[in-house]
DNA sequence: CATTCTTACGTACTGCGTAAGAATG
DNA sequence: CATTCTTACGCAGTACGTAAGAATG
């Protein structure tokens, strides 16, 4: 009597507002729309939607059976997730990484993933670690990997590996700045005589290490600050300032001598990285996937060995929502 | 892609333990069955039933998908109850009664149940109060309106009216045993004298009635004990001993002087009626009904007015399970 | 050899899409 | 009058039933 075809009519209605939208949502005609709801609400024997003005409008009833109705489906995707072979188990699935996995080991990560889950449409994103927070707790992102630096108690945190970072600048830019014979150690205040480059508050990096200044008396520097690992980068080579960088992912352009350590003292603390996902979806696909990241963890980029070229993080091409299911117009 | 019927398909399996009493029970064909079956398993990409033997063996993973499924199911029910019109409400209700209720006020109950929900199918069975805590207890009954004497936190209780017992024997046996001038109140004590009909400890007022005499140090009698209210009222009315019996049914039988009250020091406590159900189920179809019982809940007898004809309590015929939904065989 | 499930095949019916209709802002 | 949902109607594909086949105890 009833079907989940008729429960995600009424979500999609409610969710985009129209039946029209949610017709074309569902692969389907407006036509197909409603005739499943008022298959719902002739077998209910309840009005679903007030009709009498045209936009959609959910009655009282209609309310209640949307959350019902939204439950449901919730309940069928975890089981479908649950039992389902890892081979035929085919839906999306929303990664978020920050710019330093996007450009080292996610593509690791995907193939690890995809090596265990072939049908599985990964998407990944990468955006600063605030907003994958945010996204994480709207519950419009899967997992993220990023610096473990909020822990929400809603959370499962999978620890990876630490990113060991550490002032970089340009050889000449040291020479000239500390002059033939710099210290083994430059304290904390001697950044001063650079220009900072820093990430802002938005990244997890930026954040941990802002307080870390703040706690070790760092003076407020004459700072640039950025929220792109990239532009940082290029603008650092290029001999702009100092900044704190991964020091394995750019073990390479160190080797090359295009870029030089400035041990400080102290020297920088780690960042530990953490693969985070809801705990209410406990589902052994976040649980497999975080693992996967804990194994495929490594921040060692292939990318910078080719030069300076450092333009990765592309993101895939975005999966199309699956082949028209229904018996569409050609 | 996945089904409740698939789930249904599953589930009846598991339940009955083969695709044929599966199909039987869902008016289909074991082909129908073997082919829903076969959906789930290539939708999931995994092996439900163990083929190898010829009796259909679950899987590991057929068994958590039947934990899984059984709970969809279930959710399902409570949507269909929950969001459902009162009109269109059709599903079966087992309600558990008493012999007493059975005699007096379960046609009113009914009345009133069909009232409101005029589709449902009331499956009336009148067993002892034990058979009855054991049947709401695994679940194989909805409701239950018995003397309230065991508490299981897992139920709501609501209170109903109260019975009020009586000693009661035939106006003879009493002169015959007491003598022409009986003592106003008779001790306890005093109905050795008596052949004491009693209910066994299996009628939830023959529990009350037995701890209550040995509270109140009633010595044990010469007594038959019976299950049957009926057998009880009728060996009674031959004057084979005396009874506690229910005032107010009786009272058409007093007044015509078939019973007469004995009346004892101290009197026998009233036995509290209560409506039960099942906490989990939470549904206001139970609530409802409870709510009924409370309103229509009356001891007195209709019944008992035509004289000592008092052959109620039959049960109405089960009704059929639905007319055929599939497309069976004519 | 009886029972239980699977497979093959033709069919019936549900539910879909097209297209026209009604109602609203 | 454009937009949004409903209704009518014919069609298509799914899912069903029959019946025969395979496998087990």
């Amino acid at each position: 009597m009833i079907t989940f075809k008729q429960m995600e009519a009424l979500f999609w209605i409610a969710e985009l507002g129209s039946f029209a939208a949610a017709a074309n949502k569902l692969n389907t005609t407006q036509s197909a729309v409603s005739k499943r709801i008022q298959e719902l609400e002739t077998g209910f024997g309840i009005a679903i939607f007030d009709r009498s003005r045209r936009t959609a409008r959910l009655t009282e009833k209609g309310e209640e059976l949307l959350l019902l109705a939204r439950d449901l489906l919730e309940r069928r995707d975890r089981v479908v997730e649950r039992v389902s072979a890892k081979e035929v188990l085919a839906r999306r699935f929303r990664l978020g990484v920050t710019e330093l996995t996007a450009l080292t080991w996610l593509p690791a990560l995907i193939d690890e993933i995809r090596a265990h889950y072939p049908r599985l449409i990964v998407e990944p994103e990468v955006e600063l670690s605030s907003v994958l927070f945010e996204r994480l707790a709207e519950d419009s992102i899967d997992l993220i990997v990023t610096p473990d630096v909020f822990h929400d108690a809603r959370c499962i945190v999978t620890p990876l590996k630490r990113v060991e970072n550490a002032w970089m600048c340009t050889p000449a830019l040291a020479t000239a700045t500390l002059g033939p014979h710099p210290p083994r150690r430059l304290p904390l205040a001697g950044l001063s005589a650079f220009t900072v480059l820093t990430q802002g508050n938005l990244s997890g990096t930026g954040v941990v290490y802002g307080r870390w200044f703040r706690q070790n008396g760092m003076p407020t520097v004459h700072s640039l600050s950025s929220n792109n690992l990239v532009a940082q980068l290029g603008l650092t080579l290029s001999g702009l300032g100092i900044t704190y960088l991964p020091v394995h992912t750019l073990r390479p352009l160190l080797r090359r001598n295009l870029l030089q350590i400035v041990e400080t003292d102290p020297p920088l603390p780690d960042i530990p990285y953490a693969a985070l996902y809801r705990a209410e979806h406990a589902s052994t696909l976040c649980a497999d996937v975080a693992a996967f990241a804990a194994q495929r963890c490594d921040f060692t980029s292939p990318l910078m060995s080719a030069g300076t070229q450092t333009g990765g993080g592309e993101k895939p091409g975005r999966a199309l929502p699956g082949p028209a299911r229904g018996r569409r117009a050609p």
